[in-house]
DNA sequence: GCCAACGTTGGC
DNA sequence: GCCAACGTTGGC
């Protein structure tokens, strides 16, 4: 891949009931594998293009009000999401674990800045400059996409982040 | 809780 | 390869 074509920011949503950026700050060494991730471009996008040092905006979704809570970096790069042929495990998937092996990727983050105001949905839909965000866009599910240098800066400037040192 | 939009599956 | 049916996502 060219250096013109490499992403260097990202989003990755979750869902907080499930997983919420405080659970990423409290976990240890601030760092969890990003498990389960069951769409192919999703998965893609980390196999292929996810680097070290990659920023990435922590996003809720399924909530009432959804919004980015922080954000986190990349610590260790794309490798098999071993959690699919777990049985036990709620991404389990079936034909990866006939096969033996699995076809899905996960990366580690690490969280490094939280918003001391998380940028709601609805606050950058009345941001001109923000409209054009994926994440904004009806019916984009995509669980993890790229974002702009200039939208991240955006997003930065909004949620007032402040670096996390414990 | 509703439902539109989307991705996947499988019959043909 | 088409596309209807289905399951899921996720905003509202």
């Amino acid at each position: 891949m060219s250096p013109k074509e490499s992403k260097k920011f990202w989003l990755m949503k979750t869902e907080p009931d499930v997983f919420s950026f405080e659970d990423l700050v409290n976990a240890p060494n601030r760092t969890t594998h990003w498990e389960g991730v069951r769409n192919y471009q999703a998965r893609n996008f980390m196999r292929d293009s996810f680097k070290k040092g990659d920023q990435v905006l922590i996003y809720h979704s399924n909530v009432d009000e959804p919004a980015v809570f922080g954000v986190a970096t990349v610590v260790r790069e794309g490798y098999p999401d071993h959690f699919a042929l777990d049985p036990k495990s709620k991404y389990f998937d079936s034909d990866a674990k006939k096969k033996g092996e699995s076809p899905w990727i996960m990366v580690d983050v690490q969280a490094t800045h939280r918003f001391k105001t998380p940028v709601t949905r609805n606050q950058l839909k009345n941001i001109a400059k923000a409209k054009t965000m994926m994440v904004l866009q009806r019916g984009a599910r995509l669980s993890v996409q790229p974002v702009s240098e200039e939208h991240f800066n955006l997003i930065l400037e909004l949620g007032s982040p402040s670096k996390i040192t414990k």
